[in-house]
Order: structure tokens, then C-alpha cells, then sequence
DNA sequence: GTACCATTCAATCATCTGATTGATGGAAAG
DNA sequence: CTTTCCATCAATCAGATGATTGAATGGTAC
């Protein structure tokens, strides 16, 4: 698996192959169909991998007026530290749309993403910490579309301070 | 052009055959192979093509205090009337990490939109249409990520309420 | 010691895929 | 009419690719 979605990572779905994934093991092709009998089934392997890498970096922490802060570092940590993440998530969500099973697992983890943002946002503007003229989980929706579009997709602002810079202006937008 | 354009839509980089795209023609592949000797050529002939597309919409129109929404507008249009324009975008984005020469292009058609956006963000907070508290680039690059995550990629606001409703928060949070 | 089972591998298969070749037909040039 | 050039095609090639097979290895149970 960790093979798998290193390969995925540096290569996209264009260029995985089973023969590289057995090599980057160290195992015969054979031996890699024997764990998993069809390319399909290393995709969905590695699929759940990474899903669940992301998931656990959702859960919130921290005091509540900072949480939402908080999730913006997190994420840019990630980003940071374990860049192949996002890029998997990208090669993820493009394939979501020629393959059902992969929608509906991206699908769910974005819902789980928006759904944690809402009560974030819900908990900031009882605080008063933002301003709560859209409704939690419209704003929600629309962060997650910017954060995603800001981690997933490469673009101008690939070095860390153009990065700090969006997620500044995001911040001031919202509160 | 226009075959591998829609092939390029429908099954990604990861499924575009040149086969595929001859047949589509209706033409022999070494008649293909006449016109592009190889794939590659292929390739950068369609990049050229979307690009194009892409670019030709991002020309300003309407009212000065008017032209951001009517960007939104025009951007949500074409999401409507071309979705497939933002799927090869989308893969051409994705394709950029590994292809420098397609990375270089995607980049400059980046520059332009944002740079677009500031002149027109400057305009809107002379007139006070907006607030001016953020640069007008910062906030360019922002609105630029969040425009590509809610477009480019697939995701839960796929119908056209959603997408209503998440540009509506987005005007708001700027306005 | 023998039988059984899980694991691994070298070799091979069938198909796919980008690209090439040599031939054919037809239009333009002389 | 003949020659030349352009466009197209059927056929084929070489390498890649997902998958399978049958044999070998080593460990465990009886």
C-alpha cells in the first residue's frame, strides 16, 4: 500500500504500474497478485490508505475561538510535511469522476471535512469571533471548495509564503 | 483536435488512446500519426486548443461596479455550457506536476485570470463596492484557488443550486 | 517422515499501444 | 499521357502491461 500511493503520488494513475509497485517492494509480480489479485483492488487499497490518512487529521483541537485557525495550520502542515497526501487526493477526486466507488468515497470525506467546518463556524460565531451573516454550512462549503483549491490543484502559490499569504486573507475574510 | 479535446474530457490522460482519437476522426491512425507524429504533439495541440477556450472568456464586460459578478456569472455559465472545459483543466493541471511544458502554460493562463481579478478588485474598491482591506492581489489569488476548487474539481455543489449558493457566499464575504 | 498449506518466483500469455512501412488512389504539374 | 506529390490506408512491429501457470521453498500438523 505504502508503495502504492508513493507511486500514485510521484506518477499519477497514468503511469501506475503493477511491475513498479512489486519492484518498489522488492516482490515478484506474482507475489503482489497473490495479496491483490487485480490492479483494481490495490487502487481501492490505496484509496482507503490515504482517505484515512486525511481523515485523521480532521478531528479539531485546540480552544474554540482558535480552532478555526488551527484547522488552516493543520492542513498547511500537512501540506507541508506530507505533500504526496494532497497530490493523492487530487489523482482521487479526478478519477472520482469515471469511477463510482472512488466518488463516493471522496464524496464522503468531503462531507465529513464540511460537516466539522459547519460546527466550527457554528461554535466561532456564537463566540462572536466571526461574523455569521452566511450560514455555517454555505461558508463551510465554500472553504472547503478554496482550501482545495488552494492544496490540491498546484498553482502560483506553491512556496510557503504565498500559501501563508491566501490563508491570511482567507482568515480576514471570514472573521 | 476537437476528438482528442472530448476524448481527453471523457476518459483522462490515463485512458486517451491514440487510436481512440482516430477512430473518433474517422481516419486511419497513421493518418494521424501524419498530421501529429507523435502523441506528445497531440497533446500539446489540445493544451493549446483549452487553453485558448479558457482564455477567451476572461475578458471583462459590463458595468465597472458590475464586472466581478458578471465574471462569477460568465464563469458559472460556461461551467454550464462547457463542463468539459474544466475537466481537461482540470487534467492539465493535474498532468502540469509531471510536464513541465504543460505546467509553464497552465501557470501563465493562472497569471492572467489573477492578474484580471486584481485590476478588477481595484476598480470595485475605488468605487467602494467593495471592501479594501485585503490586497487586491492577495484576495485575487484567493477568489482564484476558490474559482478552481469549486470548479475544477468534482465535488458535493454539483448542481446548480449549490453552486448558486456558494457563489453568492463568496460575493458576500467580499462585498 | 509425510502430507498439507502459505508464500514466492521465473516464465509465459494475450492484449494493448504508440509508431512505422510500403502500397494505393487521385489531384496537380509538365 | 506521364510524372510528381499529397493524403490515406491495411498491415505490421516492438515494447509495455495486466494477469496466469506450474514449480520450488519452507514451515506446521500429525
Amino acid at each position: 500500500m505504502q508503495a502504492a500511493y508513493d507511486l500514485l503520488a510521484e506518477r499519477g494513475f497514468e503511469g501506475l504500474r503493477t511491475r513498479d509497485i512489486a519492484a518498489k517492494v522488492g516482490v515478484n509480480i506474482a507475489t503482489l497478485h497473490y495479496y491483490y489479485p487485480t490492479k483494481e483492488k490495490v487502487i481501492r487499497g490505496v484509496v482507503g490508505y490515504a482517505m484515512g490518512r486525511f481523515r485523521s487529521t480532521l478531528q479539531p483541537a485546540g480552544s474554540p475561538g482558535e480552532q478555526l485557525r488551527a484547522h488552516f495550520a493543520g492542513i498547511r502542515r500537512l501540506a507541508r510535511d506530507e505533500p504526496e497526501l494532497f497530490v493523492v487526493m487530487g489523482e482521487l477526486a479526478m478519477r472520482g469522476r469515471r469511477d463510482r466507488a472512488i466518488a463516493a468515497i471522496v464524496r464522503d470525506v468531503d462531507a465529513t471535512w464540511q460537516k466539522m467546518l459547519t460546527a466550527l463556524l457554528r461554535h466561532a460565531a456564537k463566540e462572536g469571533a466571526i461574523d455569521n451573516s452566511a450560514k455555517a454550512d454555505d461558508l463551510a462549503s465554500l472553504i472547503v471548495a478554496t482550501l482545495k483549491g488552494l492544496f490540491i490543484l498546484p498553482g502560483d502559490g506553491r512556496d510557503a509564503k504565498e500559501v501563508d499569504r491566501q490563508l491570511r486573507a482567507l482568515e480576514r475574510l471570514i472573521t
